[in-house]
RNA sequence: GGACUCGUAGCCUAGCCUGGACAGGGCGUCGGCCUUCUAAGCCGAAGAUCGCGGGUUCGAAUCCCGCCGAGUCCGCCA
């Protein structure tokens, strides 16, 4: 809606103008109006005027006789500010979101297909808070992006080829699974003993080796010991994501590639372009793409690398869509050299969500040392934390009423504290600060919600409402609702959820302070602001299931 | 050493792509508000050379160059 009133501005201005030009707007700060545009400023050179004048100039020109949303201009520095009809405004936007309710905000469907890969964990261990952001953030854009309007599957890229799995493998082989345990922090023990073993005796590299290539080659029984350990762990990593909210369409494993052929077909593919070298090694020399390294493909033993059997994964997700990975920081350089072959293929390349890392005040996170903080361990803290706050602020309540709360509070509080970060900050995790649910957090947003749902649990609001001159809390809960289809669609086309995140606290902000200074129920205009509470809870609502924040009834 | 990312009050952070009017929030600190729709809320105060230096521009937190600091990567690892 607020699309439509910044199309109505340009316009305007476009008319009072008489031709055609960018109209940059903006949205000013208290005191310089609703809308506001520089325009003035560009205009200067070409008018041989001062911006000042032809501010005013224009201003008084600007015919508002026909204006659905705008009621008022002024000129002021330069600049040109509009006033917006808020009763105009407030009918419209209310009226239709009561009309479309969860629908509101949506794109329509963009016949795009998006394979959006996030997660992808080797299933050596339990999430830790590092793959905890890759997933939050990558299941948050794929919310939002289904949101917006494009058919979007998540996948997960299970690495089961590498030195990890292997090294699982041999440890199940001499040490006893921990059957009482949570099935991915089983494994976790058992990888991080078996590293230790391996390390004391050279001698098992050799079984190692062996190991892999028996599970290249396909050996029955070795398949068997890796595909059920890989399983064993990955049922703990789904258990985890699921407490999340976080669900997966599609599981794919590396060795698939391998097996099916499709490794060898892409590096026969690559070996006849120009870009190929051989020298005991193949690889493919990328300095025309602006990469120095070299990109070994195949090992002077004739093994392929990796990165090799992400080619070929690439290469078959490319014919389902269009590709999106969550990806950490470390991989930057992969990214790079994939997006440069696939190009070399004639593929689209795929887009890269980059985030940086979590490390600990100590240093780097490893989960071959052991040295790592677990989603499941910051998932339970924040519970129990959102547990204590509720038995404090809600004694009289049942005990499952409590522990439901908290179970929603403190996965909101971890998934809320995650996707509000820009990815590209990189980020120190503080026990203290993970579990302090500062004031605008994701209690203050449930609570909103929550304060929304008990009024219109006293009185329903009426079909139709007259809107009255309205308050500066009113006006600022309109224009934000408003802007709510901008939000999603800009969140979805620059892929920063951390957009809703920010928009999400605008608007709780704008309605505790509307329920603190406007009430509703005693009010006389309580048609208008019961309807009024009523779309603000919705758009409330959808925002929060595009972040996959829990909502609550009552708190 | 090279490449990429980040650097905004004591701490965390938005804005940077698409340059505009006194740089938004939050935590913490200090001071207020519950006989009125749940105070997980609201109001107020103090706190910022937007890392440093140059350049482009009528105008730079935002664009360009250099420097400093931090993180990540630079394996025939994954």
């Amino acid at each position: 809606m607020l699309l439509e009133v910044k199309r109505e501005a340009r316009e305007l201005i476009i008319k009072a103008l008489g031709f055609e030009i960018e109209v940059p707007l903006e949205e000013p700060r208290q005191g310089y109006g609703d809308l506001a545009t520089a325009v003035c400023f560009s205009l200067a050179k070409k008018l041989k005027k001062p911006p000042v004048e032809i501010a005013e100039e224009l201003a008084s020109r600007i015919d508002l006789s026909r204006a659905r949303f705008i009621e008022r201009v002024e000129a002021l520095n330069g600049f040109i500010n509009f006033y917006l009809n808020f009763n105009a405004l407030a009918e419209a936007v209310v009226g239709e979101i009561l009309e479309k309710g969860g629908e509101y905000g949506k794109g329509r469907p963009k016949g795009e297909r998006i394979i959006l890969e996030h997660t992808s964990a080797n299933p050596d261990g339990p999430l830790h808070i590092g793959h905890g952001r890759n997933a939050i953030i990558g299941d948050a854009l794929a919310r939002i992006l289904r949101f917006s309007g494009y058919e979007v599957t998540t996948q997960y890229y299970l690495n089961d080829m590498g030195k990890q799995l292997a090294v699982v493998v041999l440890g199940l082989r001499r040490l006893e699974l921990d059957r009482s345990s949570k099935p991915d922090h089983a494994i976790a023990q058992v990888y991080v003993e078996a590293n230790k073993m391996v390390e004391a005796q050279p001698e098992l590299q050799e079984e190692l080796s062996l190991l892999m290539r028996a599970y290249e080659a396909g050996e029955k029984e070795v398949v068997e010991e890796f595909r059920s350990a890989a399983e064993y762990c990955l049922r703990g990593i789904k258990e985890t994501l699921s407490r999340l909210g976080i669900a997966h369409d599609l599981f794919t494993w590396e060795s698939e590639f391998v097996r099916r052929g499709d490794v060898d077909d892409v590096v026969e593919r690559l070996r006849s372009t120009k870009y190929a070298r051989e020298d005991g090694v193949l690889y493919l020399d990328l300095e025309e793409f602006g990469i120095e390294k070299e990109l070994v493909l195949r090992r002077s033993d004739g093994t392929y690398l990796y990165a090799t059997r992400d080619i070929a994964h690439h290469l078959w997700k490319a014919k389902l869509g269009k590709l999106i990975n969550v990806w950490g920081a470390d991989h930057k350089l992969l990214a790079k050299q994939l997006s440069a072959v696939l190009r070399i293929l004639g593929e689209e390349e795929p887009e890269f969500i980059i985030y940086e890392f979590i490390s600990l005040p100590g240093g780097k996170m490893s989960t071959r040392r052991g040295v790592f903080i677990s989603l499941d361990e910051l998932i339970d803290e924040a519970v129990s934390r959102a547990y204590a706050e509720v038995a404090k602020r809600r004694p009289q309540e049942s005990e499952e009423f409590k522990a439901s709360v908290a179970e929603s509070v403190g996965i909101a509080a971890v998934r809320f504290n995650i996707v509000r970060i820009s990815p590209e900050k990189a980020m120190v995790f503080r026990w203290e600060e993970a579990l302090d649910f500062e004031r605008q957090g994701a209690p203050f947003i449930q609570y909103a919600y929550a304060r929304a749902t008990r009024i219109l649990e006293k009185a329903q609001p009426p079909s139709s409402f007259k809107v009255r001159e309205l308050t500066e809390n009113e006006r600022a809960l309109v224009k934000l609702l408003a802007s709510f289809p901008e939000v999603v669609s800009q969140a979805a086309e620059q892929r920063r959820p951390s957009m809703l995140a920010s928009y999400l606290i605008e608007l709780a902000t704008a309605f505790h302070r509307f329920y603190m200074f406007d009430p509703v129920l005693r009010s006389e205009h309580r048609d208008f602001r019961l309807n009024l509470v009523k779309a603000t809870r919705s758009v409330l609502g959808s925002a929060m299931r595009l972040l996959g924040i829990p909502v609550l009834e009552m708190m």
